[in-house]
DNA sequence: ATGAAAGCGCTAACAA
DNA sequence: TTGTTAGCGCTTTCAT
């Protein structure tokens, strides 16, 4: 019943054996008969023992917690990042710990040793200022997965959808639907910050496809990838006078703004402008008009990028390791006279 | 340079002193000399020296990390309350950690006494299922503060707004724009969870205090507080025909998932209805049209809810006090004809 | 003002 | 298969 102030050693005397059996069953440990595995576990039920997990990272020098390091958790796309990395991580029995770096180099630098001053068994990072070589464990540092960036870039896994093709079949998709002016918009040229570049090298290559020249003034450079970021590039591009018939915004918030600045200047979505996000938060499904995403599985993400710490914990030294996740193009209002409700 | 391998023992040997006198001065003890304190701090620069957490709380029994429950952290107000929280955590040297109870009665049960086998030397709880006299601390448990829910309940310190007074601020103000059939959406009388109910008694009180009597027919239920309840709430009214001017959303997400189902349903926002939320999430300020809400001051919540848990830490013993945060009514434009561009 | 040493609860090396 | 025990790094009681 109360738990807390119940030790091994209290465990083991209820159950008649020593604490080295009690910890082998809690364990699991192989090298138990039944009957006295069950004697514990009684024993263990009885007292409501839990392991005292101080003392075990004192220990073994391992915690059960891996750290999650994203830019800022007020933010849907992280944090709904940071809840499936949470749920991933309790179904393998690893406690996830989430860092915010504020996108600053510095704290995202620091953050690779894990939260101030705690042990934690790996690091996952979303970087947004550091270069992908950068993201790398301190020597006597606990291993690091990278979200995002350039495939072949950086020193440790990583894992990420294939951002370029996710881009490509955005813009296809507003291609198909007759569009031929389309910006892009949430470049960030003065970063490390790769994701962007990527995004902006398949937006590229489907408008080269379809016979179509890029021009710069259809590419919008965007200080972060929040909603005012996105009416800001609207406004920008309204007054330079700018022709375009739809937009590829490289997040679902810079979608969102841009929406919300056309509609002030008086123009419609899809009909004048046609629009695609990127992330697929829930803000789009509900948004008048709703919006055409680019959903990666971010599930998927959770799940391999613990795996991949899993695999270094267990010792594996292997060469970097990149696993992608898939991603899938959601169709809606925003991109679609059809589907729009009246 | 190098961390996690050096212990006090080292800095000791460096500073021609011993690990208790290490100890004093890392831990800020008065007894110790200006000149020795220096060479110390000065070892302990040079070694990258830094306390393993793991040993302190061993040794003490504290851990330094508060634990912070929500139903789910990916939900707009949620992750907004974790973001501060965990700020307002680290200005204060506190390592906040996020769990989620899903809203499940057990689950919350359960994480009152921390996350599974942490020691946390308190628990922020914002119940959603747990009636608030069973939020409690276990025994052997953890401190717990409590956020929303009712004045003069619960047996632990309570953080939240005036929920009442926001309510009835915000139903005053629909009521001054001249709307007369106000409905109310977020009800959820099977459940423990009396935030809501706060919201309705304001709802009741402002619509009384107009001369009018609310109508049970246009007060909603609504399964929890999503966008997706929003919507069906919007849609149930109509199916039944329902004579209705504006809308109370108890949250900004019923709020925009109500706005989406009035735009299906070719209502227009303010003009045949106005709506007003409740949360001040980021959303309703870039939405078509933007949100109306009653902004409650998040930031004053995390600092109380955090200053509580300093008190208790500081063995205060003392009857379950009650803070109230602040909160503001921001007009926007589905609420006001007036602001609404074109 | 500082040192010596016990011990927090656990795991694992060594014994039996 | 199970018992005994050292020791992880720290705080803190007891001396000095």
């Amino acid at each position: 019943m109360t738990s807390g102030r119940v030790r091994q050693r209290d465990v083991a005397e209820r159950a008649g054996v020593s604490v080295r059996t009690v910890s082998n069953v809690v364990n699991d440990f192989v090298h138990v008969s039944q009957d006295t595995r069950e004697r514990v576990l009684a024993a263990v039920a009885e007292l409501g023992y839990r392991p005292n997990l101080a003392a075990r990272e004192l220990r073994t020098g391992r915690s059960g917690t891996v750290s999650l390091v994203v830019p800022e958790i007020d933010s849907p796309y992280f944090s709904d990042l940071a809840s499936r990395m949470v749920r991933a991580g309790e179904a393998i029995g690893l406690t996830v710990h989430i860092a915010q770096s504020d996108g600053d180099p510095d704290r995202e630098r620091a953050l690779l040793a894990g939260p101030p001053g705690r042990e934690v068994d790996g690091v996952v990072i979303s970087p947004w200022a550091l270069a992908a070589d950068d993201v790398r464990p301190r020597g006597d540092g606990p291993p690091v997965v990278m979200l995002g960036e350039r495939p072949g870039q950086g020193s440790v896994d990583r894992v990420a959808i294939d951002n370029v093709a996710a881009a490509r079949d955005a813009v296809a998709h507003l291609l198909s639907r007759g569009r031929r002016r389309i910006a892009a918009v949430g470049l960030q040229p003065h970063r490390a910050n790769e994701t962007s570049a990527l995004r902006r090298e398949g937006y590229r290559q489907a408008v080269a496809a379809a016979g179509g020249t890029h021009q710069l003034g259809l590419e919008v450079v965007t200080q972060t990838l929040h909603r005012s970021d996105g009416a800001a590039a609207v406004r920008r591009l309204l007054e330079e006078g700018s022709d375009f018939d739809a937009l590829f915004c490289f997040t679902d918030e810079l979608a969102l703004g841009a929406m919300r600045a056309l509609h002030d200047a008086g123009l419609r979505v899809p009909d004048d402008v046609a629009v695609v996000g990127f992330d697929g938060i829930q803000d789009g499904a509900f948004s008048v008009p709703s919006l055409t995403t680019v959903r990666p599985d971010v599930t998927r993400i959770a799940e391999l990028a613990l795996a991949a710490l899993g695999r270094h914990q267990a010792g594996e030294e292997s060469t970097p390791t990149e696993y992608v996740a898939p991603h899938r193009l959601v169709v809606r209002e925003s991109s679609c006279a059809c589907l729009q409700q009246k």
